[in-house]
DNA sequence: TCTTCTTGCGTACACTATACGCATCACTCT
DNA sequence: AGAGTGATGCGTATAGTGTACGCAAGAAGA
């Protein structure tokens, strides 16, 4: 699978995500529209994964001319930027309690469900996020429930984007062996097993004792449980430097 | 940047990462190998990223048709999983020392040492990472970093892995930013200015008092720092799971 | 020498994003 | 009502991608 860039022209992208106003009624009124175009192409994406996302198959899927969603989107890279802030979803988020490890925890499971939800999501390189309405209201949202440390506002940015980084690291993974088991028709165990031979080979050859030696059950470990020994490990490493109080617990 | 796939036949990859011999000398001898290819490859991603890599591409690299590049490798996919294993350097690693801490630090420090030296790295999706030969060897040097700690080898495989996807995620939005920068021409700093317009006017609405709150140079830590914060967590949150004694540090 | 096997590669096909230009139609102004 | 304006939908064309197929050339074994 290979990495989809967002980030095309920023003003016109800045621009749709925040006044999707139609425009001046001049015209032809158009039987398409934004919304239209990104809610198709997140429902391909949901259905046949990033790869899927073609601006024929947008298109097709549509009823309209491939050229048509032109009028409406810049370019595929702007529409990716738009799909990702589609999904954050319209509501306001019920408001996180002042306490900053509950609100990294509650935000952590949030964007995990989010990223399990829509699997292609963690594979739009955000290396250039555009802050689109929803992106700042949720910003905001955390925010609000890390009030009580007395951490500067740059350790309260490292701590927010370092759970989002590790949560979409690890959706990534998770993700990416599914879609490959289902696209490849390979299972992961299948995958495995087909590495075997090669790998018996190597451990037998005793240059790698430790690996050997290691029971098969250890790469056995579930997406949730590993989800929640690193949320775990991510919430214990702030501690230190959010809350100034001791660790809480351990796992 | 759109995300690369790996994986494509399993055993032929595999005979291939392992037995890179020659093959049978019957017929012509041939005057381009598998390593040719794949260091091209390799020599085109590090200068142009991975977006430039294409079949067309390393085969004019080299000199010879396209297609010639099918007799070595098997396709793109697989090719890029033998740049994977390639880029992990050839020499047998100095040994770690037997102290989980010390290993896994020095473990992060050389992963994110590999991930900014060839930034097209952490874009290849390595769901279904295929072990390589350089891989086992490196793996192996760890486990015998961690023969120190009482945890569980599933503990310390959770542990390793956390640290491999937490820098392979930072180094993804750090890289994946250079190259936004490089390739747009538009710099990180106008990249934001260019959302400025939109955002001043959002935190003037009143609605995101916190964020409009937000001193500037909040967004303005270096990659280094963030890594250095994201490493320190990291040990400090694995220390109660790994050590069993107390937190060693804090910054 | 003749057969066999391998390498190199030209051509073709099915995809991708998107630049350009044209016909169509609705609304606004005269 | 009629003319003018401007946006919409979209057909065509271009430049790129990975790779299946088949053929020519040449070296080693029989």
């Amino acid at each position: 699978m290979t990495e989809t860039s967002g980030s095309g022209d920023v003003h016109r992208s800045l621009a749709l995500l925040w006044d999707p106003t139609g425009g001046p009624a001049r015209g032809q009124p158009g039987r398409l529209s934004l919304e239209a175009v990104v809610d198709a192409a997140i429902s391909v994406a949901d259905a046949d994964g990033l790869e899927a996302v073609s601006m024929r198959r947008i298109a097709g899927e549509l009823g309209v001319g491939t050229m048509s969603l032109y009028r409406h989107v810049p370019g595929k890279e702007e529409l990716l930027d738009l799909m990702l802030d589609r999904v954050l979803g319209d509501d306001d988020p019920t408001p996180f309690p002042v306490d900053w490890r509950a609100t990294l925890e509650r935000y952590g499971r949030e964007v995990w469900a989010l990223y399990r939800t829509h699997r292609w999501l963690p594979f739009v390189d955000q290396s250039r996020p555009l802050l689109g309405p929803r992106a700042v209201t949720g910003m905001e949202a955390v925010l609000g429930g890390l009030t009580d440390t007395p951490a500067s506002d740059t350790h309260k940015i490292l701590a927010f984007s370092m759970v989002e980084t590790y949560v979409a690291g690890l959706a990534r993974v998770t993700n990416g062996a599914e879609l490959a088991e289902e696209r490849s028709g390979v299972s992961t165990e299948e995958f495995w097993q087909a590495q075997g031979p090669v790998l018996v080979a190597a451990m037998q050859s005793g240059r790698f004792p430790r690996m050997a030696a290691l029971d098969e059950e250890v790469f056995a470990t579930t997406p949730e449980e590993t989800f929640e020994f690193g949320l775990g490990v991510l919430l214990d490493g702030l501690a230190p430097r959010l809350g100034g109080t001791a660790v809480d617990s351990a796992g």
